[in-house]
DNA sequence: ATTTTAATGTGACAAACATCACAATAACAA
DNA sequence: TTGTTATTGTGATGTTTGTCACATTAAAAT
């Protein structure tokens, strides 16, 4: 699990084994079952958390009850209501397991006391803001550009492996479709 | 203008003359008439870009020719095809001034050396990064649960005054709807 | 093993939206 | 000014997608 985390730093930034010590030490290791709520709409979010397995869906839910996936959280991903986090207000999303998962989380605390004590790890953040940001983008062009088939087929193109682990009802939730429209689109 | 640029960054992150001094050799300024392009689709972008005064658009055109606004860039702001930036690839969108436009820009070797030397300004750039990438999620979260009236009504409501700058026909290039479709949302 | 719940497919119909065509007006340039 | 181009509105029509209803299958729980 360790060795997960590191590597997935050192992809960007090589650390020593006392650099990651010390950054290590500012984490803290969770595990939850299918279904557990991270966190749900309402609450603060003291964390964010890097997945070090499973599968996290962030989901906004509209005034109507309806869900809406905002985003999913694989392996290797970080994920929060970032809006919430970082500004210390309540949430609007919750987040929720699809799967068991693992998960290493980052008090705000410690990732302000991390990025200001080693640059180093700021620069990691950096690079991991500017790549979530650029992928935000990506889906709105997909949103600008493209039909319900044509995201789908971008999706399945982007993340095969999951779609393959993830229900259609969820897939058309983070696509924007019905689920029957979705369902009609295989012909 | 360099007061313009130092306001921006101190609402963040407090500098003394000689800071501020040394960030401003690192950007330098330019000046575009309405209409010119500050960089086209295929091209490599050597800069980010911070807005002083003026509105630019960043577009991307489908393969029917149809024209997507990504985003608009108001004073205040920052932009560039940051997927290309970052990778120093060829640019998959153009970014074209919508009114005369003042800019300060941003090499990619003096946003890394700068971010490098002078880590105050790295945590500008994350703050700034963050914030557009909670922007971005905000805007999927509109495509996801709003239909064409309510999310024109949403833009209304989030830049009022960008919406009187703009022609309604990129209006709806930016909201994903038809102009026509637009047009009869007033009623 | 049996019950319950979740996921999926599909028909019928309605609503939202796009496209094409044309007209009117506003902004701009020679 | 005068011609040219950009912007906007609106009718007619077609396409895409959503909603409701119901059936079937798969998965999970007891």
């Amino acid at each position: 699990m360790k060795k997960i985390l590191r590597e997935h730093i050192e992809k960007l930034i090589p650390l020593t084994d006392d650099e990651f010590s010390f950054v290590l030490s500012h984490f803290s290791a969770e595990q939850y079952d299918k279904n557990d709520f991270i966190f749900r709409k309402g609450e603060k979010v003291k964390n964010c958390y890097f997945i070090i397995s499973g599968l996290l869906k962030l989901v906004y839910d509209d005034k109507d009850g309806k869900q809406h996936i905002v985003s999913f959280a694989l392996e290797d991903w970080w994920e929060s209501d970032f809006s919430a986090y970082f500004s210390e207000a309540n949430t609007k999303m919750s987040l929720q397991s699809i799967e068991d998962s693992i998960t290493f989380s980052l008090s705000l605390k410690n990732y302000h006391k991390l990025s200001a004590e080693f640059p180093k790890m700021q620069r990691f953040f950096l690079n991991k803001s500017n790549t979530g940001h650029i992928a935000s983008q990506h889906r709105i062009l997909s949103f600008l550009t493209s039909n319900a088939r044509e995201r789908y087929d971008q999706l399945i193109k982007q993340y095969p492996l999951l779609v393959q682990r993830v229900p259609k009802t969820l897939l058309a939730s983070y696509l924007g479709v019905s689920r029957e429209t979705l369902s009609r689109l295989s012909h």
